[in-house]
RNA sequence: GGGUGCUUAGCUCAGUUGGUAGAGCGCUAGCCUUACAAGCUGGAUGUCGGCGGUUCGAACCCGUCAGCACCCACCA
């Protein structure tokens, strides 16, 4: 087999990928007599996205754990599957509707599920085809998507038994509002930016005419639910105040007031109590505070605490309330702390009814003013809580809505955060790098109830029903809500809840709903076998980036152990984020997103252009964009390929740190995967069609065993070592380390010595050195490919098709299903290995003195060495070779009036024969004498120093010692050189 | 306010129980030496953020200060 000048990688992959694929290497382990299980979850992506670095970073050292595995011979399972998102989906296709002049509601929720199954369909697989080109191994026979009709029915099963456990409830709360998308979302799902913003100072008068309260406030519009205002209760200035009232300025008391005698004008101001918390900062604005408990959640819980009304003045859509019902035709009045909607939209003065609330901000405070009730406006950096998703500003919302029960004990005893808890603390669960887990308890510490419910129509709908009163019934079906119903007294129609589920509920169970859990097999496992279940629950180990521990480890803590009595898994690797070259995070706005597939691929500027400023948010930003991105690609991208890619990846995951996204190392990489491929062409050039001393009939026997020169034995106890190496930074996911090693030792000692030293013993060699040399490089050259191969499986494939038959190992079809490489100790060879060490010094010596010497690579010279003359026969045909010599000359004795350049390796005295600049050579010598002795020095005030000798280890004083020994040695033997020189003869010894 | 991480060569980063400071890229000089110019050989470059402490010995351990980044909570 002939292989191309350089690495290729395009072809190679289309060829290699369909292959392992059709031929089913990527199937679970299911051998229940295999010691090993090893097991990965893909953290499903979103079905209708495309892959990201992110992504691609993640699923490198998922795919080289499991190639890694699976090459072991575990059972082995990578998971697939993909998540329907229900929020980011939505918004897909509501937007796409949008373009048409169609909203959702148009079409109705039967319809727009009918589109949004259609673009799952239509965009379903770019992710995980983009997934196949960075060579992915998951199971894909086993691919599951979270709205699978398998996968709903656990979402549904768990609901009821967490319902029927008391641990889902429903009720009414102040929840985060997108009043765009008009859902809840969870806190998770909120992020607050400091923004610009104003403080308004607003004078509340008190009620009996004596003068007016000042609040500070950012947010003049909700105002018009304010209940109460409040001080601190030690505060001096505002103490004597507490329990009077003040009348709300621009509110209106409504007709209901008026009705009960309560007030004669429905347009006279409301009045609220001054009430007094803990709550106020008095240093804070004026010390005074105004409560609104349906729009605050700081005010909520005031508002609890003194059980104040909440009045509600937004719509969904935070607008000023207009209409008594909500845009679900629900209204207030169920709620027992709360004002009925029609009495609501009766203390809102009309004028303001209808307005967005950003408008209704303007028009209070220009009213305000006008009143003469501003103070002062200033200005004020505030938090504003955003939506992740569509970036609107979230409005607290008292809306009824599911909730999780994170923190109520269960049926036993504990809650589920304190399972979760109990999970790591015990070390069932390990975290790696260890101090996530300060997060996590942090989080899990202070956890609120999970708000579970979306107001969408994209996801698990809720398995709720209600009769005509309003009861509900939690049923795994209609037909169970019915009987439920009937068992009450009821008959009638029932109305199921319209809400969904938050997508990560379903996230949540993907541990075990993946691998076919029932309810069967959770209460009888003996009467209904789950063998993937036994062998892959707990899987061994999730990879993740921090941002979602949060989101979706602790809560797969909670739901898989409180469902399923087992822990999701055994360790979580947690890595960092993939950012720019500049450490800025990758994002559509900032036009920096660099895509895996344009890296694999290569891309030329203008289709890179184009495609960072193409469908922007704010258009405007694409001429920045533009200029940015041609700036630093001037050339494009060029294509690196999925190996070179994979292995940048896995080279910069060092723990607890994120990763500026270097293209060069990139690059480098892609030299790396050229290099291997031309040391493979060398060893075929080399042995194919030669006797490489193979017995087919007993490959593993080495017939030329005796023959192995040191060369040979050092390469392959080095090769241990790397293997060793690989062995301990898998199990550390030492990725970084791991690559490393593997690079070292291809490009350092393979590569550059042993193919080197291979060259003399194929030229030089006897016929059975020769052979035997063959069979070192094939040998070696076999196991670094499949050591290699859970980083590089495209390239390794590819070489290893040609080479392992070489080797007579290919026991397999593909190199996936080879063995991987496992350090046998008895091969290392320390007598070897220092050998190999003195050559190497030799030969920097000697390539230092021609270096020094301004010698021209092409002009071979003769060198004198003097010294063990056992080493400088061994080692004398390699160092010709590798240093450019024309001959090596053995001498007993240096030459004693040479004036030539001179260096010493320990006792080994080596001169180069050439005519120099005995004035120039003398002020060399000076300065590395001078070198030396500052070293002497230095080892020498160290030895002196009696602390030191007692203190320090024995072995720590012994390598001192020596060091002064050996520096001294050579300082003298370069002193006398010096002074040879000095007596200016230049004389031949011989 | 609570928490976490980072600061080492021009750039990006390693540095595994404290014992002679490293790699890649870049720079530089010279080489198309029949595996590889995506290469080979040589070279330059560091008060390991500052200060203090522990120690015979500190990039590493402790304290402190400074700068950078991030997470959680949050003041109306």
């Amino acid at each position: 087999m002939e292989l191309a000048k350089s690495f290729e990688p395009a072809d190679i992959e289309r060829r290699w990928y369909p292959r392992w694929e059709a031929g089913g290497y990527f199937a679970a382990g299911s051998d229940a007599t295999r010691s090993g299980a090893f097991c990965i979850l893909l953290p499903p992506p979103n079905v209708t996205g495309t892959l990201h670095m992110g992504h691609g970073f993640n699923q490198t050292i998922m795919d080289a754990l499991t190639r890694y595995h699976r090459m072991r011979g575990d059972n082995t399972l990578w998971q697939p599957g993909t998540d329907h998102a229900g929020i980011a989906t939505q918004i897909v296709v509501e937007r796409q509707l949008d373009a048409r002049g169609i909203s959702r509601h148009d079409l109705g929720r039967e319809k727009f599920l009918e589109k949004v199954w259609e673009w799952k369909e239509f965009s379903g697989n770019t992710i995980t085809r983009q997934m196949r080109r960075l060579g992915a191994s998951p199971d894909w026979s086993r691919e599951r998507f979270t709205m699978d009709a398998g996968l709903s029915k656990i979402v549904t099963e768990t609901f009821v038994r967490l319902y029927d456990e008391g641990l889902i409830y429903r009720g009414k709360r102040l929840v985060n509002w997108d009043p765009v998308l008009k859902t809840a979302v969870s806190d998770l799902e909120v992020a607050s930016e400091e923004e610009d913003g104003f403080m308004w100072h607003i004078r509340y008068p008190l009620a009996d005419g004596s003068g007016h309260l000042t609040v500070a406030t950012t947010r003049p519009e909700t105002m018009l639910g304010d209940t109460a205002v409040m001080v601190h209760p030690e505060d001096e200035r505002y103490k004597h105040l507490i329990g009077k009232t003040v009348r709300l300025p621009l509110s209106r008391i409504g007709e209901l007031a008026v009705a009960q005698g309560k007030a004669t004008n429905a347009d006279d101001w409301r009045e609220i109590p001054i009430i007094a918390d803990d709550y106020v900062d008095r240093e804070f604005g004026t010390g005074v505070v105004k409560v609104t408990p349906a729009h605050d959640f700081n005010d909520y819980a005031v508002g609890k605490r003194h059980k104040l009304k909440t009045i509600s003045v937004l719509d969904l859509s935070a607008r000023i309330k207009n209409s008594p019902l909500d845009d679900f035709g629900r209204n207030d009045y169920d709620n027992p702390d709360g004002i009925a909607g029609e009495v609501v939209c009766n203390l809102i003065p009309e004028k303001y009814r209808g307005m967005d609330r950003f408008d209704a901000r303007t028009a209070i405070v220009a009213d305000l003013e006008a009143a003469g009730l501003l103070e002062k406006t200033e200005k004020h950096k505030l938090k504003v809580p955003r939506g992740d998703r569509t970036g609107v500003v979230i409005e607290p919302m008292l809306t009824d809505q599911w909730f999780v029960a994170t923190d109520k004990p269960g049926r036993n005893g504990k809650s589920i955060a304190q399972e979760a808890l109990e999970c790591v603390a015990s070390g069932e669960i390990r975290f790696v790098p260890e101090n996530w887990v300060n997060t996590y308890n942090q989080w899990l510490n202070n956890i609120q109830d999970w708000c579970i419910s979306r107001q969408l129509w994209w996801g698990h709908q809720i398995p709720a029903w209600y009769d005509a009163a309003g009861r509900v019934y939690v049923a795994r079906s209609e037909e169970e809500a019915q009987r439920q119903a009937a068992a009450q007294g009821y008959t009638g129609k029932l109305t199921r809840d319209p809400d969904v589920l938050d997508t990560w509920y379903s996230s949540a169970l993907w541990p075990f709903s993946t691998l076919d859990w029932t309810p069967e097999w959770q209460d009888n496992p003996a009467a209904n076998p789950n063998p993937l279940l036994d062998l892959y629950l707990p899987s061994t180990v999730l990879v993740t980036g921090f941002d979602i521990i949060f989101f979706w480890v602790a809560r797969m803590v909670m739901m898989t152990k409180h469902i399923t009595g087992r822990i999701p898994f055994r360790h979580v690797y947690v890595h960092g984020l993939i950012r720019d070259a500049e450490g800025q995070k990758m994002s559509k706005s900032k036009g920096n997103v660099l895509d895996p597939i344009d890296l694999n691929d290569g891309i030329g500027l203008d289709e890179l252009v184009k495609k960072r400023t193409t469908g922007l948010m704010n258009p405007k930003q694409a001429g920045e964009i533009e200029k940015r991105t041609r700036r630093e690609f001037p050339q494009g991208i060029q294509a690196f390929g999925a190996d070179a890619l994979r292995f940048t990846f896995l080279s910069l995951a060092s723990p607890g740190r994120d990763i500026k996204f270097d293209l060069h190392r990139c690059e480098g990489y892609r030299n790396f995967c050229n290099k291997l491929w031309n040391a493979t062409r060398f060893v075929l050039m080399n042995t194919t069609g030669q006797d490489n001393g193979f017995d087919p009939a007993r490959p593993d026997i080495c017939p030329d065993e005796p023959r192995f020169s040191f060369a040979d034995r050092w390469i392959v106890s080095r090769l241990q070592r790397a293997e060793a190496e690989a062995a301990q930074h898998f199990a550390e996911y030492r990725f970084d380390l791991l690559a490393r090693a593997i690079y070292e030792f291809v490009w350092d000692e393979f590569c550059d010595w042993y193919l080197e030293l291979a060259k003399v013993q194929l030229q030089t060699g006897a016929p059975e050195e020769a052979r035997a040399t063959r069979r070192a490089l094939l040998v070696v050259l076999e196991t670094v490919l499949r050591l290699a191969h859970p980083l590089l499986p495209f390239i390794t494939e590819e070489l290893w098709q040609a080479v392992a038959p070489m080797a007579h190992r290919k026991t397999r079809d593909s190199i996936m299903l080879a063995d991987y490489p496992v350090p046998d100790p008895s091969r290392l060879d320390a007598d070897s290995e220092a050998k190999v060490r003195e050559l190497k010094d030799l030969t920097y010596a000697c390539r230092n003195l021609r270096g020094e010497m301004g010698l021209s690579p092409a002009r071979k010279v003769p060198l004198i060495a003097s010294g063990d003359a056992g080493t400088l026969e061994r080692c004398a045909p390699y160092l010709k070779a590798l240093a450019k010599l024309s001959e090596v000359r053995i001498a007993e004795r240096p030459p004693e009036n040479a004036n030539a350049p001179v260096a010493v390796v320990g006792e080994i005295h080596l001169t180069l024969k050439i005519e120099i600049d005995a004035a120039a050579e003398s002020e060399r010598l000076a300065r590395e004498i001078a070198r030396l002795e500052s070293e002497i020095a230095k080892a020498a005030a160290k030895l002196s120093n009696e602390s030191f000798i007692a203190r320090a280890p024995a072995q720590i004083v012994e390598q001192e010692r020596k060091r002064l020994a050996d520096f001294s040695a050579t300082a003298e033997k370069l002193g006398s050189q010096l002074e040879r020189l000095k007596r200016g003869r230049i004389e031949e010894q011989e």
